[in-house]
DNA sequence: AGCGGGATTTCTGTATACATAAGAAACACA
DNA sequence: TGTGTTTCTTATGTATACAGAAATCCCGCT
């Protein structure tokens, strides 16, 4: 950077990874504050006050936005400028059907061509480790992050699976828009007897999925992984009706019309 | 602009539409010298050349080159900077299996909820149009020109139906993948005597698709978007094992490799 | 008091300057 | 002659300056 200065980066909160770059920082640290609400829904985002806030000036403010809209966290304003998106509750529905879908068309793929050895033995080893977690009775808020994490790199190796980079990428894609990711309202109902059932199922038919996958019945795996997308779904109306998801980050851009 | 130099624009093709930003012309003009194989698969793209090539500053010129890696067109190099992505046969095939997957899913999701009135009649009115235009027994380069046209609307109708922002979203996103869209190869083997008969067909499973989803027939209408999507796949093959698509643009990004 | 118009302020889009890091080329040495 | 090293060039990332365009605000008018 042209200034010596070491600069406001304390306000970045825990984000500040040391080595990125400075859009690649304002990209997480804004991701971050929407997530969290710091800038309302439908909120326009100016420039400027963005550049005292993250230190860094407009150049890689404006990548990060960019960044940002693609990502569908944004939209652009007629008149110039960019707007924190909001979701309607039908948005979110579709953006979980519309993962179930693509991850089905990924499973019957996978299925119809055959998976090589080394991601199907990761993926083996990515469930038996989700079993380990799964084991006790009951879990603690590291179970269910080992769990959020574990789940996350198994969808991410289903993709894998095809060995296209498109599917991967679009799938990856959308897993980012919000609630769309496998992992999402999972932690809704922690501490709570029925989640970890809830967990145990998503777990069978992970295992359901990848024994489709491996007796190549496409069309029983494709079946499986859009059911498995409900889960995400049932899991988004409770958080919604019960208003339990306070604390999740980005509640609060659905908005309440249809 | 800064400069009040009428400007170098000359080197626009046709693409210098008027009102344009800097940084859309810089888009558009890009993605055409991409599609056209001005800038070799593979190959990295400086930005200094970019500016006196087209006329502008870094600024816009980096803009422009970001929404291209979005769009799939480059990818990032590790290095920094970005370079013209190319595609296996495996990839474009893969991303016209994704398209068809998510189009059978707007037709499935507009059968299943209903389509609002107006989008349904424009989308009447539309096929109509369609099928005008294959009326007369063989077609020249117009009558063609008329059914891209005619047949994007159709497809950009047909997501529309469903009434989801994201839905309509994520489906231009993938039909902007290259050789997705519903119009890639059509004109392959244009003055051919099957060319019309295959867009006779073509026009055929529109029709079945819009009667599917006006009886709620969210099954079908979803099989048949599946099926529809495999024209494509079959021009696409036909385009590249008779090498006939050397005047397409994009056809040298796809490598040999599997 | 409500509304329209003009001035002002602020914002975005664009151009450009600078610094660091990557890449290339030239050179020395084995 | 091939290879390792050093220097130099060039490209990218970032900061900043500037101009046109919104948006806002204030004032005058009805």
């Amino acid at each position: 950077m042209n200034h010596p200065e070491p600069q406001a980066l304390a306000a970045l909160g825990d984000a500040s990874e040391a080595g990125a770059s400075q859009s690649v920082k304002a990209q997480l640290r804004l991701r971050e504050m929407i997530l969290a609400g710091e800038l309302a829904g439908g909120a326009r985002i100016a420039e400027l006050p963005l550049v005292e806030l993250l230190g860094v000036s407009r150049t890689p403010i404006r990548a990060a936005l960019m960044r940002l809209e693609q990502e569908g966290l944004l939209h652009r304003l007629p008149s110039g400028g960019y707007a924190v998106r909001t979701f309607s509750e039908t948005d979110v529905a579709d953006a979980i059907e519309l993962r179930g879908t693509m991850e089905g068309l990924a499973a019957r793929l996978a299925a119809e061509r055959g998976v090589e050895a080394g991601v199907m033995a990761e993926t083996v080893q990515c469930l038996d480790e989700i079993d380990a977690v799964l084991a006790p009775r009951s879990l603690d808020d590291e179970g269910f992050s080992a769990y959020v994490a574990l789940n996350a790199r198994f969808h991410h190796l289903l993709s894998r699976m095809v060995g296209s980079d498109v599917i991967v990428r679009e799938l990856d894609r959308v897993k980012g828009l919000p609630f769309a990711s496998p992992s999402a309202f999972v932690v809704v109902q922690t501490h709570s007897p029925a989640a970890r059932d809830m967990l145990v199922v998503a777990q069978d038919q992970h295992r359901q999925v990848l024994d489709a996958i491996d007796r190549r019945e496409g069309a029983r795996a494709e079946a499986i992984m859009r059911e498995h997308s409900r889960i995400t779904r049932r899991n988004l109306l409770a958080a919604l009706q019960a208003s339990q998801g306070q604390g999740l980050p980005g509640v609060q851009l659905i908005r309440e019309s249809a």
